[in-house]
DNA sequence: TTTACATTTCGCCATATAACGAAGTATATC
DNA sequence: GATATACTTCGTTATATGGCGAAATGTAAA
C-alpha cells in the first residue's frame, strides 16, 4: 500500500506530471526544470525529490550539476506501470504540447547561461 | 490534464484505494463502506463523491440506499487503465488482504441491521 | 583557500484536504 | 401527514501540501 500511496500521491501534482512527461525526452537538470516550470529553484527540487522518493524518476550528480531522469529497466513494475499510464493518457495534452515547445527553447541554450539567469532574479 | 489530474488526486488517498479494492467483488452501499473503513457516514460519503468525481465509481440510488459500483464497459480509457493499475499492484497488500476478510463478514450481515447499527453510534 | 555557484534544506505562510458532528434532503413506513 | 432512516451537505478543526526566500551544503574555479 505504501509504495502504490507513494506513487499515487507523486502524481496528484500538475508540476509533477508536467516534469514527467518533460523527462520522456531525456535527462534534465534542476536548472532546465526550473526554467521549464517557472518555479522557484527551492520549490523544484522539493518537487524533484518527492518523484525520487516514489521512485518516479532516478538522479545523477554531475560537478554542481544535479541531472534526473526517468527510471531504468530495473524500476518496481509499480513505477513502470504508472509512467506508462501517464505517458498514454497526457501525451494529447495541451499543456504538455506547449512544455514540449518550450522544452526546445531550453534545450537550444547554452545550459551554462541558463543557470546563471536564474541565480540573478 | 484535468481528468488525469481529477484520477491522480482521487487515487491519492488510502481509504478511497481501499473502497477500490473492495469494490472489486461488487456494488456495495454506503453503509457498508462505512462499516469497512470506520469512517463517519459524512466522511465515507465525501471519499465517494471525489471517488464519482474521477469517474472511478458509478452509482444508482435504490430507495433509501446508494449503491456505488466500479465504472462499466464505456468508462474513460484513463479510467479504465487506472483501476486496472490499482487493482493489479494492490492485490497483494496486507490492508487488502484484512478488508477482503472484513468484507467477507459485512457482506453476510443482514444490511438492514447493519445500517441501523450505525445510526446510533 | 577564497570565491562563485547549483542545489537542497529550513522556516514560514496560504491554501487544500481529511476528519467529525449537526443540519438538510429524500425516501420508505407507520 | 408524521416519523424513521440512509445519505449528503455544511461548518469547523487539524494536518498536509505547495509556494517562497534565506541559509546551508557540496563542488568547481580563481
Amino acid at each position: 500500500m505504501r509504495d502504490v500511496l507513494d506513487v499515487t500521491k507523486a502524481l496528484a501534482d500538475g508540476n509533477r506530471l508536467r516534469v514527467l512527461m518533460a523527462l520522456a525526452g531525456g535527462e534534465l537538470c534542476v536548472c532546465q526544470i526550473v526554467e521549464l516550470l517557472q518555479l522557484a529553484p527551492s520549490t523544484t527540487s522539493k518537487h524533484m525529490s518527492i518523484l525520487r522518493q516514489a521512485r518516479l524518476v532516478e538522479s545523477r550528480k554531475e560537478g554542481r550539476w544535479m541531472y534526473y531522469r526517468l527510471p531504468d529497466r530495473e524500476a518496481p513494475k509499480v513505477v513502470k506501470d504508472a509512467l506508462a499510464w501517464v505517458r498514454r493518457h497526457l501525451a494529447e495534452s495541451p499543456q504538455i504540447g506547449r512544455d514540449k515547445k518550450e522544452l526546445a527553447k531550453i534545450l537550444s541554450m547554452d545550459p551554462e547561461q541558463l543557470c546563471k539567469g536564474q541565480c540573478k532574479s
